[in-house]
DNA sequence: TCATATTGCGTGCATATACACCTATATGCC
DNA sequence: GGCATATAGGTGTATATGCACGCAATATGA
């Protein structure tokens, strides 16, 4: 039995984001972020200054693994937090200057891997895939 | 733009991959031990003993990574790790008896981790995304 | 045989992941 | 107002991930 042949589906699920993810960060890797820090960067940008719990929510990720996420890209100053006026509980996350800067050029290279993935996997085949992962991780949704 | 609705293929597998551990770790809770760790010990109990490079590549994961994934189960007596005799660079990972009973009672647990997927997504469409996710791995395998 | 290359592996570092538990703030009800 | 409750978020702990680097042991070639 090699890795190839585990019928686990969160072991086959978890060897294709690992190694999809390699195979992105190696394409993304001059514009000096992480794809995840990219997604992240995307979204706010996107979405506009969001809590973090939206944001967690927007990402479909941990709200406590996204808040360690967000202080190398704090750090970095490609994202701005301030406490709420009206509900100091809250923080919001904003993107800097610096921060829409360094996603551009990481949105370059992050397009070159898309199409590079689809070239290689077929189009049609992977947006495919895409629904697929999508509807097995709503299926598992508490 | 939701979650379900960030394009990037490396994003979607993680989302799913992150998704399908939470359920998997949820079911097999009751036996103690991680579904990661579940799989190497399923591994080396089915290939036996392996040296940490061999094991790697079964697993199709980083050597050093791997490494890291022994201390827990090494401390918990559920594998042993001895150096070769005849080459003494070479680190033999084995399965204890304790690992074997651990392994069984998990076998259980993910057995009906594995059916509950398969029921909500339905058996076929599994088995067909397990495919296509092995394909998309070895479509960007360095 | 000995210098060099290769191989197997560990460690430092940085990020990712999430659960349990905690604090601070806001809100609702009496 | 004052207390119970709910909500936003941080932190401790443990595992996961992989790159750069280094060390020790083995293999190789002149």
């Amino acid at each position: 039995m090699s890795a190839l042949e585990i019928p686990c589906y969160s072991f086959t699920a978890r060897h294709a984001s690992r190694h999809l993810a390699q195979f992105y960060e190696h394409m993304i890797i001059g514009s000096g972020i992480h794809i995840q820090q990219f997604t992240i960067l995307a979204i706010i940008k996107h979405k506009g200054p969001l809590s973090i719990i939206e944001l967690a929510q927007e990402l479909a990720m941990d709200r406590t693994t996204l808040a360690r996420s967000l202080n190398p890209i704090e750090r970095d100053s490609y994202i701005s937090i301030a406490s709420s006026k009206e509900d100091r509980r809250i923080r919001i996350v904003s993107i800097t200057p610096k921060g829409k800067e360094k996603l551009e050029v990481a949105i370059k290279l992050w397009r070159k891997a898309q199409a590079e993935f689809e070239s290689r996997f077929g189009v049609e085949r992977a947006e495919k895939l895409r629904e697929e992962l999508r509807a097995a991780a709503e299926a598992v949704a508490a």
